[in-house]
DNA sequence: TTAAAATTATACCGTACGGTATTTTTTATA
DNA sequence: TATAAAAAATACCGTACGGTATAATTTTAA
């Protein structure tokens, strides 16, 4: 790994906490050389333009949120117990998530959705990705008979997902994890209502 | 109605949907200058700053958007029907909202949650509001024996509103209706569940 | 060890930002 | 319709913005 190499990953981590927090407009270079402790020099000389450091920013926390949730749901073998542990990561890391400021999925689709198209695309992406994940838990839950044959999987999928985010934009807003645990015991009825 | 009230009102108005699009820091004084017709002069005549005007704004897209939601529900008169009318309400405004740029509530929570404590506040009270309403409705609901007595009117309320505030942050993003139809349709499943 | 290459710091653009003092125009009323 | 008051336009702040050319420093590898 070349010093610019390691670098430009030390700007990214250092950085992408705030532009989840204060979004993309809402960050300056400014706000970006007091958090790396670097020069303006320093940053250009590693990246293109500020867009391609809140791309790389936001690539990161994504991949970071990722591979927290993963972990989580590793330690358990049912397809179930995926699920509730899918669950209790959202529970868990809404007032401390694994990148500061909140879920950079929720943060960037309301920043990126009526501009910035090109962001748009990769956001969409990773949304996909999401469902994609919940759903594939749940058709092996059905495959390996924990959930009934007749769940519709992509559905379900979406409501876990759509539900959660709302809780988690409006637990951050209150500052109270009222919204979120409600809705995770939700989730967890609706899985217990197509267990077998 | 004086002239300054006027123009107060006009500039609100204008003015409103560039900030639920472009959020409080996209949206710059030039661009309210071109969205009005007005100068600068007028504009700071009528207003403090940036943040009342935004503050001003804010409350507007709100207002609007709940008189339009009222109006529909105003059109049946059983609380189911009326539940119901609501998430017609908010699956057709989708991508054709009151405001531009989507729920001003979801928009302002994600900008603010980090910072800006003060419209923080503003925001939490209309977010309970909702909650009230829709928990209003079903317990007016279960009084007139529409819905079982045992229905967590408040739980459910949480459900909906967060649901549904997940799939309008979907389905705006990948500028899709199937996020926010799986949803409004599992809602109101939910809702006949707890039908007698 | 040293010199070229790579990386970072410095100093500086032009521009657009939020905001204001002052002049001009419009509005209201006597 | 003359005039004072109110409102809007103009012209202008100082500052912070994103970005860059260049100089100084640090790496790297011969």
């Amino acid at each position: 790994m070349s010093k610019a190499e390691r670098t430009r990953q030390y700007i990214i981590e250092k950085t992408a906490p705030l532009f989840n927090m204060k979004g993309y407009d809402g960050t300056s270079l400014n706000d970006l050389t007091e958090a790396t402790g670097l020069t303006k020099g320093a940053i250009y000389g590693n990246f293109e333009d500020k867009e391609e450091i809140a791309r790389e920013a936001f690539r990161y926390a994504i991949n970071t949120t990722r591979q927290r949730a993963r972990e989580k749901i590793a330690t358990v073998n049912t397809s179930k117990r995926k699920l509730f542990a899918f669950l209790d990561f959202y529970e868990e890391y809404v007032f401390n998530p694994p990148v500061k400021g909140g879920c950079p999925l929720l943060n960037t689709a309301v920043e990126v959705d009526d501009y910035r198209t090109s962001f748009r695309r990769v956001l969409v992406k990773e949304l996909h990705l999401i469902i994609d994940f919940i759903e594939e838990l749940l058709e092996e839950g059905i495959k390996h008979g924990e959930f009934k044959k007749e769940t519709d999987a992509r559905r379900l999928a979406y409501v876990i997902f759509c539900s959660i985010e709302g809780a988690v934009m409006f637990s951050r807003a209150e500052r109270s994890e009222e919204p979120i645990n409600i809705i995770v015991s939700h989730c967890k009825n609706l899985l217990d209502q197509i267990s077998i």
